[in-house]
DNA sequence: ATAGGGTTAATG
DNA sequence: CATTAACCCTAT
C-alpha cells in the first residue's frame, strides 16, 4: 500500500522533473531566439531520453555533436552541396524576414548566401569605388549593385578581402583569377 | 552606415 | 588539415 504510494510519487515526481527541464530549456530558448519549429522538435528530442538530452545540452553550451537532422529548413532553391548541419557556437539573431535562409540559431542549414564572387562583380566594384571611393558602401551599393544580391556590407567585406588578397606583396593564394589590369587597378585603389 | 573583429563554409 | 572568402556581430 505505501510502496505503491510512494513509487506513484516518485513517478510523479519524475514527470514534474521533465516539465521543469522543459521550462527551464524554454527560457533559454528565450534568449537564442529559436524558430517556433526547432524549439518543438528539442523538446520532443528532451523527452525521448538521456541521450537525445545530453545532444542538446552539448548544443546549448557551445559543444557538439552534430544532432540528427531536422528537417531541411531552406527550401531547395539554390541547392548546392548538400549542407551539413551544426550547432553554433552562439546565439544568433534569427531572421524571418529572409525566409528560406533563415538562421536558425542553434542549427541552421546555411548562410543566406554563400555564393562567390564573380570577375565581373569584382569589376564591377572596383569601378564604384574609383567612382565613389573607399567607404561609400551604401551609396555603391545604389549605384552599381542596385538588383545584386550584394548588401552594401557585402561590398564592404568583399573589399577588404581583395585588398587582403592582391595587394602588393600579399603571399595569399588567390582561388579567383583576375586580370592583370584589374589587380593593378586594386593596388592603385589600396595605396590611397 | 561603416570599420573592424570574429566565425565558418568551401577550397586546395 | 590550413587557408581563403563569405558572411556575421557590434561598437562607434
Amino acid at each position: 500500500m505505501e510502496q505503491q504510494a510512494i513509487y506513484g510519487f516518485l513517478g510523479e515526481l519524475q514527470i514534474n522533473l521533465q516539465f521543469v527541464r522543459i521550462a527551464i530549456f524554454s527560457l533559454q530558448m528565450e534568449n537564442y531566439r529559436a524558430r517556433d519549429e526547432d524549439v518543438d522538435v528539442w523538446i520532443l528530442q528532451l523527452l525521448e531520453g538521456p541521450q537525445e538530452a545530453a545532444n542538446v545540452n552539448d548544443c546549448l553550451s557551445g559543444d557538439l555533436p552534430p544532432p540528427s537532422p531536422l528537417p531541411d529548413a531552406n527550401d531547395g532553391q539554390m541547392a548546392r552541396s548538400e549542407p551539413r548541419r551544426r550547432c553554433s557556437p552562439y546565439p544568433r539573431q534569427a531572421d524571418t524576414s529572409v525566409s528560406p535562409w533563415t538562421v536558425n540559431p542553434m542549427f541552421y542549414t546555411s548562410r543566406k548566401n554563400n555564393s562567390r564572387w564573380t570577375a565581373k562583380e569584382v569589376e564591377r566594384l572596383v569601378q564604384g569605388i574609383s567612382k565613389f571611393g573607399v567607404g561609400r558602401w551604401t551609396k555603391l551599393k545604389q549605384n552599381f549593385f542596385k538588383t545584386s544580391i550584394r548588401t552594401a556590407v557585402n561590398l564592404k567585406d568583399k573589399w577588404r578581402n581583395l585588398l587582403k588578397a592582391y595587394q602588393e606583396g600579399s603571399q595569399k593564394t588567390t582561388q579567383l583569377e583576375l586580370e592583370a589590369s584589374l589587380v593593378e587597378q586594386i593596388r592603385k585603389l589600396a595605396a590611397n
